[in-house]
DNA sequence: GTCAAATAATACGGCGCCGAAACGAACGGT
DNA sequence: ACCGTTCGTTTCGGCGCCGTATTATTTGAC
């Protein structure tokens, strides 16, 4: 039963969340979640074939995300100068902000969860 | 600094969460997963303008949201014979076992957290 | 210098969701 | 019986993401 409870209020977080997310986020794709948290949450160095294989998604999908999510300046592209085939994918200052405010809702919305 | 770790842990967690759904789960976009759980966490009965104003959007949204997830057998439609032009919309039990499955992953992860 | 391998980007056809507007069915007051 | 209101759905043009296949650039081995 107490198991029960903890899965209804990691749902409940869940929903509050995307509630949020659904009024004041723009709206980006699981996908794009999990890409944009990867670059802020794992050390660099990142190209677009890392993590592809981190996420097991084909290449296209990564250059796609990138180009969506560069559009909106929260991620942004460098040639990498010791192999240029390489692009190295670099935070930004907008994107930095995006994700510490995603992380502030979450933690806002944990908070009011009864423990 | 204890406040950083705790939004670092969040993000942590909607990173992996949504790595899993990007690997195992039908992928459903940020407002149909509200909406999804909207109906599996609230009380019933749910009507189509119920949940469009609750979520605030239009009610397009909420009929093609319940298409689509209708086609995933996740919830299901059925008239109100005492006003016939509400919506009630129902659970189903291929929906509750999806539903409950994400909250077995969300706590899974959030597990797994350092506290 | 040449060629195979590696990397990222692009082209293509398809599918799903969007917002706004129009629509049809059902209700309720008079 | 009418008529305004409510409810859910449908239509329309548009946009974004998908997977697969192809392209362009760069590298490193020979």
């Amino acid at each position: 039963m107490s198991v029960e409870l903890r899965a209804f209020q990691s749902l409940k977080l869940w929903h509050d969340v995307h509630l949020d997310l659904v009024h004041h986020g723009g709206d980006l794709s699981s996908r794009q979640i999990a890409i944009l948290l990867t670059i802020y949450l794992e050390p660099p160095p990142h190209t677009v074939r890392g993590l592809a294989r981190k996420l097991r998604v084909t290449k296209p999908v990564i250059t796609r995300a990138l180009d969506t999510m560069g559009k909106l300046d929260l991620v942004a592209r460098r040639r990498d100068e010791a192999d240029r085939r390489n692009v190295v994918i670099q935070r930004t200052v907008a994107g930095a902000l995006a994700v510490e405010r995603l992380g502030d809702v979450i933690t806002a919305h944990a908070k009011e969860l009864p423990r």
